[in-house]
DNA sequence: AATGAATGAGCGTTCATTCAT
DNA sequence: AATGAATGAACGCTCATTCAT
């Protein structure tokens, strides 16, 4: 039987066997997600994700070749959502931009989810940490260059050390409103933003600031 | 007869029951400690904890519950040292007082070590979670207070807020320079002493305890 | 292409999912009564029935949730065959209906074999101690009724105390010629039955029964 | 130094070793004996046994090989008890000396309690199965014997099988009034006795033998 | 003789992974 | 490609027994 006949019979609504595969994996991926958030990493098994996710044990493997690959492709596409976007400190008021990235961060951060399983992962893969801290470090060095050309226009704090200020919004910001065990109170996204306004810019400079962006958008 | 003659013939080697018992119990603890140290909490099990401490499985049980309690023995008399200190801002120069606050407080740390297993353990033992907060808490408030009455003597920002602050400077503390997965540069106690003076003090104010300082010195 | 060529190709050896998961099961339910009656259903452990079956020791707990419940799957439809029949007193000569009564629940019980290893469980499994003893209770009363309706037509002794010859009578029979750690002599059930009839009736009484069940016959 | 003077210098009070290790036999035996009838044979460890003497746990392998000693120990001087004794069928009204006979022995059963593991152990200890085997085997001849002679004296049922008999007698007792998961009701020593006599005299024997009962009394 | 800490084989059970269908 | 039954190593833990003191 030719290859047409196939095609003209089966067409419509038609999905090439790629498609099939990447729907069963995106299944699969989705229920790791679900279930590692709910029960935490080591509480979920391969088998549990492979009927949440409506497919046999076995298929599970043909996926992924572990349960541990599951994981790392659930971070893949959304590692850059558990860490904090980059700032850019000198289009207006920043304090208002912070807060509005800061919002949108976390909202992002819940919807993800997944953060609550990390330390239990990074302390027993190596190899993950070592992922995760890549990312990290390029965030670091975004907010980094983004602080540095503030400083180089004068905005800052002239004794400002870079370096140790762009690892302590990154920690902030990691370590905000979200995360357990706090102490007590919840933490404000604008008393966040205000405080790390407060490490980067002089009050005069800030009040410059955002006396501009009133102006513009006169 | 010399003490040192009847030594060596009754006494060496001799352990009464108790001493032997603590040693064993203590070479428990100790390969505990540092397999938790390099293999995590999950991948270490009691066997090989055991093991480790050259006896056999049983007696692993005769002396700890489970793997749970051995670490919760562990954790007992360390547990304040996990958690940074109560800083005293208004005696003398603030930034030497935390500089050398900070420097012992990540000397403990590094001592005691545990350190790098705790968020495994905190993500799965909602009760070790528990008392972990709770102590944070505590370290939280002591803090605060330290703040506010810096801010009833004027010494602060005027529209600091005392909450946020506090959490800042304990989140920074704690993610300080020892914590793995850090972004390239190791941070410096000096400059983070630095910055949370920033946080908490306006220059003038922080220029002023200096002089102060180097007056009560002279 | 005939059915039978097909037959013979694909259908040999050929067997639907379902029916080798019976058959494992059943492979598992012939182990557990084999070892449970040759060595005690302590002395047998989950492993030694999996590899006695030919499986490996997960699979036993794939059918199974434990060892007990492999008991009970074995005992659930064998149940009845423990206890000693109901006897029909009125229907002709009661000694012979006794006697082919007690062979046939003889030879039952020897198939079952199971009765070897019940006063083991009985004594550490309350519940399943429950279950026997209702069954037991209820046979009892089966037998009391019976010899109520004969003592009604005054075929028995008049003096006879129903309760405890219908207990007699269950007891004679569960502790039959079967029972390990008996006196020496196997037991006879024909000399069973004519005990069991001289406890309930009286030497004319049965003369006469015995003739009515041969006038019957002519 | 000369025996004399250690003589009297420990005589009074005074326990030779091999005293105190009877002693110490002895409160082993009794604690196992508890033990075992509170919790069961397999659920108590050796240790629970010893520390419930009061000794070490090595001490009670000074005494026994193993538990499973310390149990046989345990039967070898109770063990009649377990048994019914030899009913003596011609001095006076046998109903009376079985009825006293009977409850004599519910009673020292009671006492011994025992009886309650014993079925547990006899399914997975061959060897003691076959000593207590041994022990029913001697009653059964002496209640046969006793049966003979009666029978002799032409005081039975002319038809009676002594062998079947003097099994059935045994069996009911055995399964007497203490026995649990029984049929509801308590079994009661003056019907099993009636019972029992039924089974060996017929009516006219058994008031003749009352009636001398009666005379001899005067 | 007495101690009780130490032993370690072995239990019941789980689950990541494989493989016959 | 998909299935899910089967695998078996490894877990946490117990306890009869040994042995150094």
């Amino acid at each position: 039987m030719p290859d047409g006949e196939d095609k003209l019979v089966g067409e419509f609504p038609f999905f090439p066997k790629q498609e099939r595969a990447q729907q069963k994996r995106k299944a699969l991926i989705d229920s790791g997600y679900a279930l590692f958030n709910s029960k935490g990493y080591d509480l979920t098994t391969a088998k549990e994700i492979a009927s949440h996710a409506g497919v046999a044990t076995g298929t599970f493997y043909r996926y992924f070749s572990d349960k541990r690959q599951l994981l790392l492709s659930l971070l893949e596409d959304k590692l850059e959502n558990f860490l904090p976007p980059e700032p850019s400190w000198i289009a207006g008021d920043p304090e208002t931009v912070l807060i509005s990235l800061l919002e949108t961060h976390y909202k992002r951060l819940e919807e993800v989810g997944l953060h609550r399983v990390l330390p239990e992962l990074i302390a027993k893969d190596p190899e993950l940490a070592d992922v995760l801290g890549k990312a990290r470090r390029k965030i670091h060095e975004s907010i980094t260059s983004g602080l540095q050309q503030a400083q180089e226009q004068g905005l800052t704090w002239s004794d400002m050390d870079v370096d140790t200020l762009s690892w302590a919004i990154m920690v902030l910001v990691e370590n905000g409103p979200d995360k357990e065990n706090q102490c007590g109170r919840k933490i404000d996204c604008k008393e966040m933003a205000s405080l790390i306004c407060r490490m980067v810019f002089p009050p005069e400079v800030l009040k410059q600031l955002r006396k501009q962006e009133i102006e513009i958008q006169e």
